[in-house]
DNA sequence: ATTAGTTTGTGAACTAATTCACAAGCGCCA
DNA sequence: TGGCGCTTGTGAATTAGTTCACAAACTAAT
């Protein structure tokens, strides 16, 4: 299959939220025009972004509704349920593990890892604090499929390591650093002092 | 001045988070080549990026990493300290309230709001939380310029209108939903789990 | 059955972003 | 001072991503 770009993945899990809640609403159909409007884009980028995987509207009518979300859900790859680990039991760390937005889409977070004596073995939500040294051996038998790596930037590259070498293939970081891993492995960033500074520029720029 | 893109915003504002990590280990200069291996791009591309505001390098030698580090904060317009409210005092209200990486680089969190009556007034941290319905009267005197928006989804329009009535023109959104503001605000959104689709998306097309 | 009114799917055209490639500038050394 | 080794800065070429524009396919109405 031809290679689809970051942006289009992005979009695509947008309209998906759109038609769940154009589903909620009790609609049957929605056209490419329209759910380019609720993501701030033109219809000839949805039906482009779709076509890349088949083409699931009718023409005259549009999509529908239960149809595209199995389908979009299908691509994501939301059928099955994932199994989470958070590294990091911090701020952050405390607060997704408490997210319940993550189980509704099949996110579950089946363990959290520290190295602070202090935190490990406490019990966090249903969930009790592991050891971060116990990562490798738990991950023979959980078998997780993504890392979630909150952890202080200075430890992050460490930590990292050990998430790749428990052969976990899926990292999203929050800490601000860069990381390397093998090529098999997919990273995904949030940076927000970088989202900040991106709103520093804008104001710093405007009307130029 | 011509349009910068936003993946250009994202680099400078990586590249000056490297410079500070070569500037603590003593480094004096840097060159192109080796800002791009740390940041998984070009030499080139660094180049072009930097070329779009100025002539910051020497020729044979490289940068000089103060002087770059002082010209991407100026670029990126961290040379003033931001005022910050964060609206939303839950779980990711806390933790971010709570980052001291913020105020580091000049984002000071003046103020919190939240609409539950239970949780206005108590103080957290240094703040205490205050209505959300005073926000725009605080605004005339505290000149807030980022809202940081941590509310459940189904309440965020509502509460991003007040931001915009407040005059507030940079917002980071935490909500799962697309915002529609007047063309002089900005806007960037940080999407957790559209982060984790894209991670799905890629563990379920891998090899093909 | 025909027609009018929609909306899709997709090559072609266009625009944006990245990479190439090389002249020009700089430091260093003899 | 001249030559060598590096590295920048930038047009040109290339690649990637978006938008245009329209034939084709469908519904509904008559
Ligand atoms: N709190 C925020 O709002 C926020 C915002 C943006 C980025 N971040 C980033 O997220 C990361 C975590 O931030 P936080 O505020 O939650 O920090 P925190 O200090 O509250 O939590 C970090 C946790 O990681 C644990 N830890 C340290 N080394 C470890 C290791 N080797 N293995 C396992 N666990 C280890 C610590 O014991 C601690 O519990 C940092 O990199 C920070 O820069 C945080
Ligand atoms: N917790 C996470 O890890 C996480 C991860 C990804 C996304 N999010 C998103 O971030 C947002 C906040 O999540 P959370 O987990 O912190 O939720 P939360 O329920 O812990 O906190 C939300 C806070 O917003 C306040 N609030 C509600 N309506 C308000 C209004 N009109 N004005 C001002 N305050 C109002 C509530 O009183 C509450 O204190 C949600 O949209 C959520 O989807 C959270």
């Amino acid at each position: 299959m031809k290679r689809i770009a970051e942006s289009t993945v992005r979009r695509l899990s947008l309209y998906l939220s759109f038609l769940e809640g154009i589903d909620r609403q009790g609609l049957k159909t929605i056209s490419s025009d329209e759910l380019a409007r609720l993501g701030g884009t033109t219809s000839a980028q949805v039906r482009k972004d779709l076509s890349l995987f088949g083409s699931f509207g009718k023409r005259g009518l549009g999509y529908s509704v239960p149809e595209l979300s199995g389908k979009l859900r299908e691509i994501l790859g939301l059928g099955k349920q994932w199994r989470v680990c958070i590294i990091g039991a911090g701020k952050i760390g405390a607060a997704l593990a408490r997210y319940r937005g993550f189980a509704e889409r099949g996110f579950n977070v089946t363990a959290v890892y520290d190295s602070d004596e202090a935190k490990i073995g406490k019990r966090w939500e249903n969930l009790t604090v592991r050891p971060i040294s116990e990562l490798e051996k738990d991950a023979t038998k959980q078998d997780f499929d993504i890392a979630v790596v909150a952890t202080p930037a200075e430890n992050t590259p460490a930590v990292v390591k050990q998430v790749v070498r428990a052969g976990i293939k899926a990292i999203l970081n929050f800490a601000p650093v860069q990381l390397s891993v093998p090529s098999d492995v997919t990273v995904r960033n949030v940076n927000m002092a970088m989202e900040l500074e991106g709103l520093s520029f804008a104001l710093s720029n405007r009307s130029e």
